[in-house]
DNA sequence: GTATCTATATATAATAT
DNA sequence: TATATTATATATAGATA
């Protein structure tokens, strides 16, 4: 990218180290910048120099909140992995940082819960709508997922019912037993839990969808279906 | 760097902005690792794309130390500013509890996000699922109300540079005037900030409610109107 | 340390697979 | 989506001021 080739190790040469050092900072805060505006992505880049001066971006000027977000990925993922000394490390967190972190954390929450949104910039606003649009997705997904299992096991039960009437009484009538098949609808996930279509709302926010009265009475979930 | 020039503004169409993300991520962790070997310097790099997923670069492996040593630095800064009283009101929350209302808050903000859903039972999902969809239905109020108010500046400026013209140049056929009506999309919020139709996706979650080409490219956000 | 000037090396936009 | 191709746009090495 110049002149000549540079192979990827350490520059021997003091001077053009730093040289190389002031312009290549320079280039990756601008693509951090870059990918940031036009992918719509938030990014936090901390460059240390050798002798230790801070150089740092960061998208809407947001350093801390994106540190705290990151800190709760990984933490998550380390809790998978090692969830035996939930403490130790971070046993020792100076009072004062602890608050810190807290009170960033209270403020992302809240607005998260859709409250104390007037700082917020539009990009924000915008970023902050597609973390709760996927976050519900996968909230639908989950619901739906034990509706499933709760209805494979009750269909198992009312199996294990037929066969014993069967057993008890003399056969009659088989064509009439109690199996009953599930209507369609009860397999996708709906935005209330009065299965109303098998349809999200249309506009996802702007009410609860539960404006279209469920099609059919009957497929509404009962409600020991509710307490898991 | 490619067939076209892009100008760095959000970019509109959801396929090529993804790509562009996937391939400008990669280059820049690449020159990130690049000035961190070359110059002997540390570098922290959080990436988070616009649906939240993480990617990240540190040297050695220990971004949890470049991350302190950055809080380290702007502390100090933060200190400089005011350091009168920085305790005063919850000075005295004991340390464990702290951490424990820590652990609570990331815990709870984890499941904000769509994540650890597993231990939830169907109700506590569902009491999730509408606490989301009613602060997303304010996060798209606050949207819109924020670009009113950027349109109604803007259509302030129309008309003032309407006058100019009128009072430079001759007045003629006032019926061509730069008066504009918004068409009515443009006072729902959408998905994303591409204004298109006013229609929220339909299932709120699937993806990015770009879909839809906007009906007229002059409904498009300009761009100093993502700056806020 | 910074800034400017090339010649090259790289990155990547547009496109197709 | 992931990758491959290719024409261009950028970044930057090396030199110099």
């Amino acid at each position: 990218m110049g002149r000549g080739k540079v192979e990827l190790k350490r520059i021997e040469n003091k001077i053009s180290r730093q040289v190389t050092f002031s312009k290549r900072r320079s280039g990756l805060l601008k693509k951090a910048n870059e990918i940031s505006v036009l992918c719509d992505a938030e990014v936090a880049l901390i460059v240390f120099s050798a002798k230790g001066k801070l150089f740092e971006y960061s998208t809407d000027t947001s350093m801390e909140r994106i540190i705290e977000k990151y800190e709760r990925h990984s933490y998550a993922e380390k809790n998978h992995t090692m969830n035996s000394k939930p403490k130790e490390n971070n046993l020792c967190i100076e009072h004062p940082k602890l608050m810190a972190r807290l009170e960033v954390l209270q403020r992302n929450m809240r607005n998260y819960e859709g409250e104390d949104l007037d700082p917020l910039s539009l990009r924000e606003l915008q970023s902050l709508q597609q973390q709760l649009d996927s976050a519900l997705k996968r909230i639908r997904t989950r619901k739906n997922q034990l509706m499933q299992e709760s209805i494979s096991v009750l269909q198992k039960k009312v199996k294990e019912k037929e066969k014993q009437e069967e057993q008890q009484q003399e056969p009659l009538l088989p064509q009439t037993s109690l199996t009953f098949t599930l209507p369609p609808q009860l397999l996708h996930g709906t935005s209330s839990l009065t299965i109303c279509g098998g349809q999200e709302p249309t506009t996802g926010a702007e009410e609860d969808g539960n404006r279209a009265p469920p099609r059919d009475p009957n497929t509404r979930i009962p409600p020991w279906l509710l307490r898991h």
